[in-house]
DNA sequence: CGTGCATTTTACCGATTGGTCAAATCATTG
DNA sequence: CAATGATTTGACCAATCGGTAAAATGCACG
């Protein structure tokens, strides 16, 4: 039987709302009642679709985890090196730019110690990352990037990137302007730039 | 009346209590029994030492914030310019290493919204950053320092450092050492170093 | 129409939440 | 020692937590 109209609807709505919350206060900080009341359906009927709270959560990070990898599997190993490094790094903001919630999600997730992230996720992740960081030392060896850290030079694009969708509060506090991303492009390239080209 | 031996035990137990469970679940997620237990006291003896699960939580985060800006005020104007910026990055990023909970209790005040940051905190910390961010800029039209934003400068330095205490799970998952805070120097003074220091 | 299934609601459950209160205990000082 | 204030505890509260059961409703289709 395949999902019906009203199924994919409201299937939706709850995904959405338990984005919202879960991303503002975590996951034993988010109750079923606000997700419900975000969602526009009642508590008994979220459960309905969801068998618990944690399914909600479960159903979220997986989502997220595809995504947010893929601009590292977007890295082209036969590219011009520091192009895809800067392209990489203007994917990421895009990420956090167009999904701040998710990357509040994530965040949370980690801050907490990721009780929801299982060893295969992990793993994952980790393949992904080990294979970006073995093209990057060759790109590297090849004198066409300069001496860098390959899994330090990931994870930095990973902390300013997300930065600026996690501390929202706090950049446009400090900042005093509508649109933050904006600056920030131009700051991140002119960063990875200068750590990433190579010397003459 | 001054504060005897007994208070001063408990409220710095309750503190570090609060601060180890509130820096894991966020304000929301915490519960007074949790840190109660994490104190070794009774739910109704913290309460005999604080008013609520609110004071705890607001005592924290005032004595966080002062701390947490040391390092941006101890910037000399009179020293060396990309010097005086490498040893605030140091700075920094020691006070992620040496003060973890400190800097995931700051991270999941402002995911959700720094709703316990008052105005008065705020413009403090505004007024600080943008005297930072004057100093940088005067260094810049001196030549003194390569041509950034001052504030996203700033901003970057946050992200990085932060991003090593906040990301701890992460950091280990994918650079598989034992300590990860050893390498992070050595390569946020190169990327800094690089970023920074005023072009020939 | 009416039958059958999907959907939603009302009422409720036991456990836990932040917090209170008065009684009990402790420690200090005269 | 006695007394007095500081500290701690157990019992308890209303509200809220995640979740359930069953009845009520909506809806598609013969």
């Amino acid at each position: 039987m395949p999902e019906t109209r009203i199924q994919s609807r409201n299937r939706a709505a709850i995904l959405d709302a338990g984005l919202e919350i879960f991303s503002r206060y975590g996951f034993r900080g988010a109750t079923l009642d606000q997700i419900a009341g975000e969602a526009g359906l009642s508590k008994p009927n979220l459960l309905y679709y969801f068998q618990s709270k944690e399914a909600i959560h479960r159903a979220l990070l997986l989502q997220l985890m595809d995504a947010w990898l893929e601009p590292l599997r977007d890295i082209d190993p036969a590219g011009e090196p520091l192009d895809e490094m800067l392209d990489y790094v203007r994917r990421k903001l895009a990420l956090s730019r167009d999904y701040p919630r998710e990357s509040r999600l994530f965040a949370n997730e980690i801050l907490s110690g990721a009780p929801h992230i299982d060893d295969t996720l992990a793993s994952t992740l980790r393949d992904l990352v080990d294979g970006a960081a073995a093209l990057i030392a060759d790109w590297v060896a090849e004198g066409r990037l300069a001496q860098v850290d390959p899994h330090h030079t990931i994870m930095s694009v990973w902390a300013l990137t997300q930065h600026y969708a996690d501390f929202d509060v706090q950049v446009r506090a400090v900042l005093d302007t509508d649109d933050p991303l904006r600056g920030a492009e131009a700051h991140l390239t002119q960063l990875f730039d200068r750590l990433l080209r190579p010397g003459a």
